[in-house]
DNA sequence: TATGCGATTGCCT
DNA sequence: GGCAATCGCATAG
């Protein structure tokens, strides 16, 4: 199956695909990759399954989403074999169809470039919502398409990463080079 | 039961 | 570049 591999081995393959809800379709064009128990202190589903995270350790393929600093969400593709909870979080990407839904969805957004640069900002232009969680995402409503031949890549931290000891984590941020829609990096805040 | 904070965004100086 | 907004959940006590 498509997803049933590391999140850090689907993510720089999704680059370049879409993600299409409804009429809405966004070309991805920047992505983060989040891996299991254990291993990825950054991740979710670093500790045990549990309330919020329970989507990750589900089926690949299909779509989880989270609430997150009390007002946004995000939405990432769910990876690897069943019980081994990897995901790509979706974190920008090109309005290509139904850009006028995306707009009117996007109000703050003053130029087209900004309606989906942004992983909270993407759901909004989509019309992601939190009960969307768990949606199959080769079937219905939602659908996700690789490209056809893998597009070039470039790979660094991850944005807004906190890790023990303050230093970025593993670099498992990928994006097209040179794409206006990938949104600008930034390390973790500080306290 | 109380507290701290986050895979962010938009507005302010 | 700084910071408030806003709330569910994990962690501590």
């Amino acid at each position: 199956m498509l997803f049933e591999a590391p999140a850090t081995e689907v993510a720089p393959r999704l680059l370049g695909g879409t993600i299409s809800v409804d009429s809405v379709t966004l070309r991805i064009t920047e992505v983060e990759a989040y891996l299991g128990v254990g291993i990825d202190p950054g991740s979710h589903a670093y500790r045990r399954k549990g309330v919020k995270n329970s989507t990750m350790f589900g089926p690949p393929g299909h779509l989880y989403t989270y609430f997150t600093y009390g007002m946004h969400v995000c939405a990432n593709v769910v990876c690897s074999p069943e019980g081994k909870a990897s995901a790509v979080l979706l974190r920008a990407g090109e309005i290509v169809e139904g850009i006028d839904l995306a707009r009117a969805r996007r109000l703050t957004s003053r130029v087209d470039v900004d309606l989906a640069r942004g992983p909270a900002r993407l759901t909004v232009a989509l019309g992601i919502t939190l009960g969307d969680d768990g949606t199959d995402l080769t079937t219905g409503r939602i659908r996700v398409e690789l490209p056809r031949i893998q597009v070039p890549f470039e790979q660094g931290p991850r944005t807004g990463v906190s890790w023990p000891g303050g230093e970025p984590s593993f670099p498992w941020r990928f994006w097209i080079p040179g794409e206006p829609t990938v949104s600008p990096y930034r390390r973790a805040a500080r306290r």
